[in-house]
This record gives structure tokens, sequence and C-alpha cells, in this order.
DNA sequence: TTGCAAAATTTCAACGACTGCAATCATGTT
DNA sequence: AACATGATTGCAGTCGTTGAAATTTTGCAA
């Protein structure tokens, strides 16, 4: 045992940056559905069959480092300061979200922005990103009327907690598909966390006093 | 030319709900992935080529009546009353949704719940499911922001409709995974669009008065 | 009624994702 | 140096999906 888990764990390592990496650049180059498995394997130097001792399938290579914000999001919602509110956690959780900038450690940088786009553009990668949000969702929800004990119970967590990830995530998709610059898209969401803490009257508001 | 659209429609239309009946028969007595195409396409006398002039794929049967709900809440917010308000247009749509309780036109009843077990069970099918409210949101986002030309931006009208809907969704599995009669699923659909409509802080008031 | 053009169905071949299995190879240990 | 264990591989096979060509069915007109 060297290092950091010994030779084998090592390599392994190094085979599963390869297969991501290399799958990435596959894609950016002839598009998703036109990269076969046995082209991303090669890349690798792998067989086809080794490829999915390391992914259960093809989607999987682009969410390898799935559950990293979540699992903080949650640790941060578990650990509620003392005499914190529900919106005053909720938005810490987002702030926090929104500024996880890296994604993977060791990985070339000049991916980050490609998986990004695969996933909003490839309709498979949306759905399944879709359904690893709303699973984290449920894990938020429950961690957070866990830390609300007989205040909040588990419908009052889930609504909370899908308004204001439901409005960001919404907020936030319109003002990329529109081509904003990312600073704008910080500023929608912010924006959707407002009227989301606010309530939805405050739109209504809004427009008595525009109108 | 006889009845509605000549024969060669009738019988279009006799095959397509033959497949999706045999398709969802199957489904429940097998399941999703261990029924074959070939089976679906035996079981409604067609080739398994002939299923993809039907639909383009084995997840889009379930899917039969995709729209339907989508195209009458857009047309209810494009018909915004005089005077009504942004939560009142929108409170408006969710009650219509939740009430449209007939899914498909001559399609045997026992088979609704059957879809909807399906589709809240297979993961493939959850992931599309999302997808498809997902862009039912931006059309409906930009519906409302349309419906309010000049007091509403596309991104409020996106945190709007995020909200709303995010809510309702969390709340609404939350209660139906925890196994509540359907009574109590309409009730927690009803707290969440309560609890986003005034806003998240509605739920630090209440806790301080408990607490 | 017959015949023809368009539309629908079928057959066939092929590709890619994915899986089980048995064989082989590498690694870490005694 | 030999062994046990785990990783990798090749292979055969299933299933979803697609393209193209051949065949059948239907609607319509003479």
């Amino acid at each position: 045992m060297s290092g950091e888990g010994g030779l084998r764990a090592r390599k392994k390592l190094r085979t599963r940056r390869a297969l991501v990496e290399g799958a990435l650049r596959l894609f950016a180059e002839k598009g998703y559905e036109e990269t076969t498995l046995a082209e991303i394997a090669a890349s690798a130097e792998v067989s086809t069959r080794t490829f999915f001792s390391y992914f259960a399938g093809k989607e999987d290579v682009i969410f390898f480092d799935g559950d990293t914000r979540l699992h903080r999001a949650v640790e941060l919602i578990g650990s509620r300061r003392p005499g914190e509110s529900v919106v005053e956690l909720l938005v810490r959780a987002i702030e926090q979200s929104l500024s996880a900038r890296p994604s993977a450690v060791g990985l070339d940088p000049v991916l980050g922005p490609v998986q990004v786009r695969l996933i909003m553009t490839v309709p498979a990668l949306q759905a399944r990103a879709l359904l690893l949000l709303f699973d984290s969702q449920q894990q938020l929800a429950r961690a957070l009327a866990r830390a609300f004990p007989g205040e909040l119970d588990l419908i009052e967590a889930s609504a909370a907690v899908g308004a204001i990830v439901g409005a960001s995530k919404l907020a936030a998709m319109t003002a990329v598909e529109r081509g904003d610059p990312p600073e704008l898209v910080y500023a929608a969401v912010r924006r959707a966390v407002e009227v989301t803490v606010g309530g939805l009257t405050t739109l209504d508001r809004a427009s008595r006093l525009t109108g």
C-alpha cells in the first residue's frame, strides 16, 4: 500500500479519469449519440466490456461527479445554526451551491463547460439530470424537516424546497437559453429566490404599482 | 369517408389504442423492462417494425396522452380574465390540472392507475416525465409573461411558475410516497400552493408562533 | 367493377447498448 | 515462488432502434 490506496486503486482512478475525459472529448467532437461506447473505451485503452465495471451505462460517464454538491447541501442543512430560520438556512444552501465552481478535481478545465452544454442539450441527459435533481430535493426536504423538528412537517419542508429549487431552476434555464452571461444567470436565480421567499403575491403588488 | 376520418384513420386509431392497452397490461403483469417490444407489437397484432410508426420508442407508449393537460393549462393562462392577478391566474391553472381526471378517452379505466404507478416507479419513465414537465413549465412561463405584458418579465414569470409547480410536485410526491390517500395528496398540494403564494417567510412566522 | 396511386405494413439486415459467462491476466500476500 | 483474489477480456446473445426494399391495403376514379 503505497501512495494513497496502493497501485491497484491508483490505476483504477487513472482509468476512470481517462474514460471520463475521453468520453467528454469525443462527445464534444462528434456529439453524444454519434459517439460509440467502443470509441470511448478505446480512448482509455480498455475493452468495451471493462467500461461497464467503471460506469453503469453511457449516461453515467457524464454524471461522474454526481452527488458531490448534494452531499454538501444536505450537510449544510443538517448543521443548522442556533436560531437560524427556515429561509435563512435555505438561502444559505442555495448560495453555497451557486458558489461551488470546481466540478471535479484533476479534470481538464476545458471539459467543465462541455459537460454543462451536453446536459442542457441532449434530451436523455437532461432527463437524467432532472431525475437526479428530483431525488436530491427529496433528500433536502427530509433534512430540512429534520432540522426543524416539531416546527416543520415533511409536506411543508417539501413545499419549501420544491418552491425555491423549482423557481431557481426555471429562472436559471430561462436566462441561459436567452443567452445571458453568467452574471445575469446568477441575478436571475437571486430574483427567483427573492420572489419565492417573499411569496408570489409580491409580483401582484409590483404589477399594481406599475399599472 | 364514413364515421370520423375514414376507415383508414379509424383503423389507425384502433391499432394505436390496442398498442397502448396491450403495453400497459403487459407492463403491469411482467414489469416494464421485462416486457419486450415484440410482445407489445404481438398483443396488437402488428409487426415490431410497425410499432415505430405509432410511437417513437418504448417509453412513448406510456405518455400517449402527453400534452393534453399542458395545452389546456397554456390556454387557461392565455385567457386571463380582466383584472385577474398573477396569483389568481396561477392558482386557477393548478386547480384545473388537479380536477382533470380522465386521462384518455376510451381506455380501460383500470389502466389509469397502472400508468401512474409505472411513471412513479420506473426510473427511465420518471426521468422522462420530469423532462416533459420541465418543458411544460417553460411554455407556461412564456404564456404567463405574455399574459402580463410590461408587468412581468420572463425571469419573474419563470420564477413564479417554477416555484408553484416545484412546490406542488415535491409536496405531492412526498404525500404519495408516504402512502397518503388521494385526498391527503390534494391537501398537500393546496398547502404547497399556500406556502408558495404567501412566501417561505410564512413558515418562519409559523415556527416563531409555535416555538 | 376494375385498376391505379398513395399509404401502411412487413421483412430483412444491421448497429449500438448492455449482460452473463468462462477464460485469462495482474496484483498483493504468504 | 506459489497462491488467492480481483481486474480485464472475448464471446455469444438479447433488446431497442433504424434504414431500405418488397408487399399489401385502402381510397378513388374511370
